[in-house]
DNA sequence: GCCATGGCTAGTA
DNA sequence: GCCATGGCTAGTA
């Protein structure tokens, strides 16, 4: 596993609960801060077998980017601590967005 | 090396 | 347009 990658993982799963992260910030903290679909890429093919709370990774504009099934399950974890979600699928970032140190 | 992948995004029009 | 990975393929040795 590319250091990255590692490091994408642990940003992640540092994500509060009821808080989310957006793909660019993600990959900011990563260390480089235009790979936000590197992320996109480690959530798809690791979200599992490293138990990652991706539900809690939205897009730069507090959207779900999920469609059909995924973003209505993202909807109801996020709903599930407590994170609004509006009907538009959309989150209020200045209230849940994580701002790591 | 090359190339597809991928749930993006800053910044222009 | 950006870009890190994994998988695959030429093309050396």
């Amino acid at each position: 596993m590319q250091p990255f990658t590692r490091n994408v993982i642990n940003v992640i799963k540092k994500i509060p609960t009821g808080q989310v992260m957006t793909y660019g910030q993600i990959a900011a903290f990563a260390g480089s801060y235009r790979a936000a679909r590197q992320v996109v890429r480690v959530l798809h093919s690791l979200s599992e077998k490293e138990s990652l709370p991706w539900h809690r990774v939205v897009n730069a504009k507090g959207e779900i980017a999920l469609s059909d099934d995924s973003r209505l399950l993202q909807e109801i974890l996020l709903q599930g601590e407590g994170v609004e979600v509006d009907r538009n699928g959309r989150i209020n970032l200045d209230l849940y967005q994580h701002h790591p140190d």
